[in-house]
DNA sequence: TTTCATCTACTGGTTTTTCGGTATTTTTTA
DNA sequence: TAAAAAATACCGAAAAACCAGTAGATGAAA
């Protein structure tokens, strides 16, 4: 097998050079390029084939969110793994809802960096221990009592984020809008939100939409 | 090492019973019982010490999910492997949050599953094949195009989201809530939404929120 | 069987959103 | 620097949501 043709992508320069450094020993492998944002990186992946992309989600132009998807539409073969220090678990999780391959933090150790980068291009999702535990950390939604909703409470609630009106709910439900009105306040105060909008807001963070 | 104390949940017996057979001749791990809803295996868990769960999501007593967030919980040192045959990413997504350290679909090889188990019992969250493609494939969301957002109207995105009026987010931006409410109405038009309710599910459902 | 939760439905009044326009100023970008 | 995009602001009317409180019917569990 040929070595893994690598690019790293990070707006701090001295990342980039520590980690070519850190990788100019491995014989799997070759760094190939580095950029410090998203613009250079797409224009230099539209002229050379790229095996593995070393990315940071904080870049001066594109967001690495953004990146990802364009990368994984347009040059699907390309692996890529996120090197950040971002802790937040939303971030990580959608990188990798993204298509991104796994997800370290800049601290990992070579050794993880190794083991990420050839579990990831045999097609596998790696995270370094650490994320593993943010991962896998209850979050603070989760930790305060999500509300006890009725059938037909969440019933109304997924009408309501579908744009319903208590109108348009109380028709397709056999009920009358005060009923569904009803409904709707009860829902806005076991959440302890101000309004439809926030309620919806509330129940997706809690999964339950 | 020890063998690992294994139990098996699953509402069919047959599958119980598949997989004791399965993982009869394996000598790192003991399958120690089978259970067939959520409330046996939580009452059989207080008295026993569990090293590794096998659990499918839908159960006739306590949804998989709950029971994951359940377990970990209460005994955090029990790995937690959800065997299921739900194919949509978003109950996979949440399994993985709920604490769970890896995802397979039943007809995965037991070559999958020797894999995934050692990974998951050193730590690793691990993924079959087909999971981790069904995790990187684009959302349908994802694909029909994301409405460009201004900063303003992003800026207003995330007050609604907060549930705060026209005239609240007017104050605090020194705005007339007249523009308040001119952005707003352009981004129930750009997502192509009837109201600011199925506004925030769309946002939210296109990371944006 | 009684109690509790849920579902149903109402009154009446206030606030807010939503709809369909228009229009000036500021900022960006080609 | 001209054109395009974004941000600002307005009017009026109708629709819908929100607030506060009450209350009968139903069904499940203790």
């Amino acid at each position: 097998m040929n070595k893994l043709r690598t690019v790293i992508v990070d707006d701090h320069p001295i990342v980039i050079e520590g980690l070519k450094t850190l990788l100019k020993n491995e014989d799997n492998l070759e760094v190939i390029g580095g950029f410090s944002n998203g613009t250079q990186l797409l224009s230099y992946l539209e002229r050379n084939p790229v095996d593995l992309i070393l990315l940071d989600v904080t870049l001066p132009d594109i967001g690495g969110m953004e990146l990802c998807q364009i990368i994984k539409a347009q040059f699907s073969a390309t692996t890529i793994l996120i090197l950040s220090n971002h802790t937040e678990r939303s971030i990580i999780m959608q990188t990798i809802q993204n298509g991104a391959s796994g997800y370290l933090l800049k601290n990992s150790s070579l050794d993880e960096l190794r083991q990420c980068i050839a579990s990831a291009v045999t097609g596998n999702i790696c995270y370094s221990k650490e994320v593993v535990e943010i991962i896998s950390r209850p979050t603070k939604n989760q930790l305060r009592n999500t509300p006890q909703l009725t059938r037909r409470e969440k019933q109304i609630l997924s009408f309501l984020a579908e744009g319903k009106t208590s109108q348009n709910i109380a028709q397709e439900l056999f009920l009358s809008p005060l009923t569904v009105d009803t409904h709707r306040r009860n829902l806005i105060q076991k959440f302890e939100v101000k309004n439809v909008a926030e309620l919806i807001a509330a129940a997706h963070q809690q999964q339950l939409l």
